[in-house]
RNA sequence: GCCGUGUUGGUCAACCGGUUAAGACGCCUCCCUUUCACGGAGGAAUAACGGGUUCGAUUCCCGUACAUGGUACCA
């Protein structure tokens, strides 16, 4: 086999969706597994919907990822020029090509004509117009009008299109790589634009040609693309010979976790969960959508968790490095059938990389996060303690301000309705007397604390257990986190008194 | 409508003709913990339907249903 080489091909059109970044791993994966290369390749043809931008984001969620990339527009290669637009020229030299072998056409139908005709169909229930061998004759095309003709509406500079010319009575068959043998019947395939009236190939020429000319191995994309698969082939045909023709692989799609269809950035947003890789802002209408990364997913999280979304190893093993990944991917692993995507697993993985991962790694992101919150570590050893202590109960980057927050600032507010009820004088004077108790104590550390505690209630004849509780409260403000008094060790004596203090006074009122 | 693709618990899924039909998420119960989690032990929950093929079908084939994608001078 030649040197694998694949590709990921997005449009700069927006935010980068879970879907395109998993199209990305899958592609990568099979890449690193066979020592190949990874290209990334702008496809930027639509000037319509270009969105400034959005290329330059699309690289930071693949550098978030972790993803490097072999070739691109960022770092160069020799198939350059990586982007489009900037490829323009050549498409032309192959859709002419393509005129002089009979393989495809001009048409001169505008938009508008095209578009009153569509309706008219429909209106008459005979379902959408496929433009093909059955109507071609009948449109205004060079096919039915005589080369003069044609020569002089070039000439004038009339806008045309130049469509493929579908042979109506072959079938199209190819293998791929996730389905098996696939057969198209040509008669259902129209005859698509290859160059649009603006001079830019539309995807289908354009992905033929830079596939071939950038020596594509193996191509990975949604499985949306699956009907226009013949067009493609057809023109790898007329163009390179099948023999040149990549390998293909259509994933299958990521559905909404409810109802029906494809998931969209709409879902997220109705579901209250990502859909973006990063956040994204859109700047036509200002506004931004949120990201995996800002909420607070680690990038191993997040590929782990869409690797396992459509592909899955055979054994028993979920949680994967990406290493671990290029090891263990297979193609032939790879589902046919859509997945719906489920937060609450995504939160799982996110949970697993907490604590697999050394608190080294999401340390900095952890700090800036608290530093938002007017939480500013000055002490990293005490801050590296604290994040040990509580990582375990933390999903999200995001949930570490509220698991660690109080041992850098004391509470403000106190959950008193799991004290109030039950709180008494003797209680009161119990938390008194510990603190004379604690002031005595030489080593501060948890487990003496805790043997003074009990034996302190036990003097005073409570339940240690009833008092744990309200001492919970008086440190935390709530009820949760770690033992209570390895929190007290780690906030240290003075603290610890001095919040006992303070919550007394709030619980006697 | 037409064309394509798909269909194992609520979700992700294993099994590639013979299994008590794995495992994970989520859910429930119990234990641990007089907090919240983690952890541990259990539990409920699955082969869309109908025909074939076969000694035997969840597994292969054909229909039906349902889902999903395409049907753009968008990708």
């Amino acid at each position: 086999m030649s040197k694998v080489r694949v590709r990921f091909a997005p449009s700069p059109t927006g935010g980068l969706h879970l879907g395109g970044v998993r199209t990305v791993l899958f592609n990568y994966l099979f890449a690193k597994k066979n020592g190949g290369e990874f290209i990334v390749r702008v496809e930027d043809t639509d000037q319509a919907r270009f969105v400034q931008g959005a290329e330059e984001y699309i690289f930071d969620c693949l550098t978030w990822c972790g993803i490097k990339v072999d070739e691109s527009v960022i770092t160069g290669g020799p198939f350059a020029p990586y982007r489009q637009s900037e490829r323009k020229e050549l498409y032309k030299t192959y859709a002419d090509k393509l005129i002089a072998d009979g393989h495809a056409y001009y048409a001169f139908d505008t938009p508008e004509e095209i578009e009153t005709m569509r309706e008219k169909r429909k209106a008459e229930g005979s379902g959408s117009l496929q433009y093909d061998a059955g109507i071609r004759l009948h449109m205004n095309n060079s096919l039915r009008l005589v080369p003069q003709e044609t020569q002089a509406l070039l000439d004038a500079g009339t806008p045309y299109v130049i469509r493929i010319k579908v042979e109506p009575s072959e079938t199209i068959s190819f293998t791929d790589m996730i389905r098996g043998e696939l057969h198209f019947e040509n008669a259902n395939v129209d005859d698509k634009v290859l160059m649009k009236a603006d001079g830019m190939p539309t995807y289908h020429l354009a992905v033929v040609v830079d596939d071939y000319l950038m020596k594509i191995s193996h191509a990975f994309r949604g499985e949306e693309w699956l009907p226009s698969a013949p067009v493609h082939i057809l023109l790898w045909k007329h163009l390179f010979g099948l023999d040149a023709m990549p390998q293909w692989a259509h994933l299958p799609l990521i559905l909404k976790p409810d109802g029906n269809g494809k998931l969209s950035k709409r879902d997220g947003d109705r579901l209250g969960f990502p859909v973006y890789a990063m956040d994204w802002r859109d700047p036509k209408i200002n506004e931004v959508t949120k990201g995996f990364k800002e909420l607070g997913f680690l990038p191993e999280a997040f590929l782990n968790m869409l690797a396992m979304l459509g592909w899955n190893p055979g054994t028993e093993q979920e949680i994967f490095t990406i290493k671990e990944l290029i090891e263990a991917f297979s193609i032939d692993r790879v589902n046919k059938a859509g997945a719906k995507f489920d937060f609450e697993k995504a939160k799982w993985f996110n949970h697993q990389w907490i604590q697999k991962l050394p608190i080294s790694s999401y340390q900095l992101q952890v700090k800036k996060l608290l530093a938002k919150q007017e939480i500013i570590i000055t002490d990293d050893i005490y801050f590296e303690k604290v994040l040990n202590l509580v990582k375990e109960r933390c999903t999200l980057l995001s949930d570490f301000y509220e698991q660690a927050g109080y041992f850098f600032k004391a509470p403000i507010t106190w959950d008193v309705d799991a004290v109030k009820p039950k709180w008494n004088d003797d209680k009161n004077n119990f938390f008194i007397g510990f603190i004379e108790v604690i002031k005595k104590q030489a080593n501060f550390i948890a487990t003496d604390m805790e043997i003074s505690f009990k034996a302190l209630a036990t003097e005073k004849n409570i339940k240690p257990g009833e008092l744990q509780l309200p001492m919970r409260i008086m440190l935390v403000g709530s009820k949760f986190g770690p033992a209570v008094f390895d929190i007290a060790e780690m906030i240290g004596k003075d603290e610890t008194i001095s919040r006992i203090q303070k919550a007394l006074s709030v619980f006697e009122n």
